[in-house]
Parts: C-alpha cells; sequence; structure tokens
DNA sequence: ACCCGCCGTACAGATATCTGTATGGATATA
DNA sequence: TATATCCATACAGATATCTGTACGGCGGGT
C-alpha cells in the first residue's frame, strides 16, 4: 500500500476526514497536509528533491482565495507542476465537482489516476479508490460509469469552444472575426462564424447567444 | 458544555471531520451524526420526545440529491423543523456559504446561533463559535464581521436578479416586458428593463448581456 | 419652498444579431 | 465522370441590442 501521501485540501474539516480515514481506516503511516495549492507543490518537492517523494497525492480542485496569494490557484495548477517534477506520481481528485464533462476533462487532459467526488458516500468511493490506483488502475467515480449514456451530449470542437469562450467574453461577431484572423485562425469569416453559433443554438436548444453561453456554462462544458 | 449534539453533514469525510473535532478537541461525549436532513430530523424528534434531547445542532445548508427523496431538501428545512419542536435548541450552520447576504439572512430570519465557514481556518473557527454558542452569544464568522470592504461586491435586488433570469434563459427585452407584466411585477416598461440591464452592464463591467450572464454564472450568483 | 438626485418611462440612431438564401470549391460516392 | 454533400464565404432584410438624451414625478435635505 502507499506509503507516504499528501492531501492538498483548504477546508480544514475535510483535510482532517480525509487523514482519519487514511490513517485509521487504510493505515497509511505517513500522511502530510497542506491547505494551499504553493505550500502542497513546495512540499512535494522538497520530498521528492530528498529521495523521499511521496507515492500519492491527493488533492481538492477549488481552493478559497484568502489573503495569501497564491501562484497556483486550483488543484489542476497543482497537478501541472507536480507532474513536471515527478511524472509518475499517482494523483487523486477529491472535489465537489460532479459535472460529467468536467470529470472526463480531468481524466483525458490531466490524467489523473482517479477521482472521488465529495459526496454521502465518499469514504467508501475513497477507499476503493486507493486501492485500485494502487494497483494501477484507472479508478472513474461511479457518477462517470453510471453515466447515463450521451444523454443530450453535442460534441464540440476546438473551433466551437473558442467561439463559446469568445461570446462568453462578450465580443461581438466582428471582433471575434478580427481576432482569430489576427491569431491566423482559420476560418475566420464573420459568416461562418454566424453560421457556426447558429448551429450552436440548434444543438443545444438556445434562443440566442447570451442562452447559449448561459446553458453551455451550466453544463460545465466552459 | 454541550453534551449531546447533532451534526447533520451530507459529505462524509465532513461529517468525521467536525465528529473528530468534538470529540477529541472539545471533549463532548455524546455525538450523533445524520447524512440526510429528514434522517436528521427524526433523529432529533425522537430523542425530544424521550425527554433526551439534543443541546445542540451543527448543520449544513446544502445537500446534495441523491436517489433518497428527501421532504427537507436543505438545512434550512431542517432548522424551521427543529425549532418548531425545540425553540430554545442551538443552533450552528456550517456551509460553504460565503455570501455575506445570505449570512446575514441565516441570523436574521432563523436565527442562528452561530455560523463557521467551510475553509482554511474552520477547526479554530468552529471551537470558537461552539464555545461561544455555549454561552449564549451570538457568534458571527469573521468574514462578517471584518466586511472587507467588498471589493467588487453588487449588491443586486430581486429585479436585477429576475433580470439576469430572464436574460440567461434567452428571452428578449420585449419578452421579458411582457413576461413581467403578464405576472403584475413592475416595473415593467422596455425602457426600464434596457437601463437596469445597462447599470449591470457597468456594475460588472459587461461588454453585453452575453458577457453579463457569463459573468454572474462564473460569480455563482445564478 | 426650493433644489437635487433618483426612478420610471419614452424615443431615436447606430450597431449587432439572427435567419435565410446563394455560390464556388473540396471531397467523396456512385 | 457526374452528382451529392459539406465547408467556407457572401449578402440582405427583419429584429434586437446598446447608448444617449429627455422629461415628469417623487422624496429627502437645507
Amino acid at each position: 500500500m502507499f506509503t507516504k501521501v499528501l492531501v492538498a485540501e483548504d477546508y480544514e474539516i475535510s483535510n482532517q476526514g480525509i487523514i482519519k480515514v487514511l490513517a485509521d481506516t487504510i493505515g497509511i503511516p505517513n500522511i502530510h497536509e497542506a491547505k494551499y495549492c504553493d505550500d502542497a507543490y513546495l512540499k512535494f518537492r522538497k520530498a521528492h528533491n530528498e529521495q523521499k517523494g511521496f507515492d500519492l497525492l491527493i488533492t481538492d480542485l477549488s481552493f478559497r482565495e484568502d489573503h495569501n496569494v497564491q501562484t497556483r490557484k486550483s488543484g489542476i495548477d497543482l497537478i501541472r507542476d507536480v507532474r513536471a517534477i515527478a511524472p509518475e506520481i499517482k494523483v487523486i481528485v477529491y472535489s465537489q465537482e460532479d459535472r460529467i464533462d468536467k470529470i472526463k476533462l480531468l481524466f483525458e487532459q490531466h490524467q489523473i489516476n482517479g477521482y472521488v467526488c465529495k459526496g454521502q458516500h465518499a469514504i467508501k468511493e475513497l477507499i476503493a479508490c486507493i486501492n485500485g490506483v494502487f494497483q494501477d488502475t484507472i479508478v472513474f467515480p461511479p457518477e462517470l460509469i453510471n453515466a447515463p449514456e450521451k444523454n443530450g451530449m453535442v460534441d464540440l470542437d476546438d473551433f466551437d469552444i473558442r467561439l463559446l469562450e469568445e461570446l462568453a467574453e462578450g465580443f461581438t461577431k466582428k471582433e471575434i472575426r478580427i481576432r482569430l484572423q489576427k491569431q491566423n485562425i482559420a476560418p475566420n469569416s464573420e459568416s461562418y462564424i454566424d453560421k457556426r453559433v447558429s448551429k450552436l443554438f440548434d444543438d443545444f436548444k438556445a434562443r440566442n447567444s447570451t442562452h447559449l453561453v448561459a446553458i453551455v456554462k451550466d453544463l460545465g462544458l466552459l
């Protein structure tokens, strides 16, 4: 079993809860905690440099901002930086996030090894997840496995996402055209941008741009 | 000190964290937990009926919905029902909520005795809160006392929120006017709706409606 | 009583959005 | 090779958005 684990979670009480499970139920001997991403990173790097690196990182995604200004603002930043110095480190994310698409992204883009959703069954899930990850498997949360098979899923390519981002930033279609042209991103005619956005209206059953952005924000795609 | 405490919190791990603090640090002998509002209510009523009532209720506000359908959907429902059978019960809310206005409402409308915000210093705050409440004081969270000069806080009234909701639903200003008129909500002139929305643009530094909705969605106000 | 600022309404002009139609080119399908 | 289909672009008309100005009413303050 893992012997040295780092827990990055800003909520002190959750933090204690996780540690309690790791120590009492699983019996991990060496547990360290951090309430800030930067602190977690420093602890990780120090241990790594001293050849006493961690086996496992358990991290939250969102960290509340306070007077302590952080260069790493979210668990994703932490994972990125930790992986940069120790690519083989196992990572489990423990977060409130329950939007399937967001969770999928974590596995796809950040190669996390497991995900546990804060909830009524988090202890059981966390234990199962740690065991699974220790055996080199990728542990998806039950929510994701039982996923309601592509209910109304629309698959968006990079261009769609870019358009949605631009719209959410409040740019007009003319501005978007100019911005895309400046970055040599094609296609970039105003008319085509219009067409694609209209297609997104159909896909998401949106009445207009404002509605569209609200919908994709709710779906967690942005 | 309190001798019998009920902890209502659906996140198992937070739950364990709270119990750990109550037991190990404060030394409360009799701690019960519930992961659902209805379950918490039943436990509370049973103890009350048997003349072995709880001294203190510590509850979260939001409870994640699952297959277990609940008649009480939030901590507020629980507080209301518990107070109905035991008006003198001390109540501490332990929640993620950090919007000052929301927290103020809890003290004003629900006469809670203390509030602790999930966060980096929750353990210290929880201990202080329990001690204060035990001495019959009302314990406001530091966030509320220090009222950190609300950097970019915009206070929105019901009308603003309604407009934002309507925009996010994709209605045009003409449609919004008609909808408000049908519900006899005044003011409802198209021009005033325009004015108010334009004011929201200024408040949130939004370029247009789409941007505005994206911003308030990100802020979690919608 | 007077002024001032705010609220609600009205209107108007410049822009932007949304919808529909049209067209040439690339690709692939028969 | 002919044909269908999609991609990217263009244009145009009806509608909606955004901005600015204007005006009466109402309440607070001096």
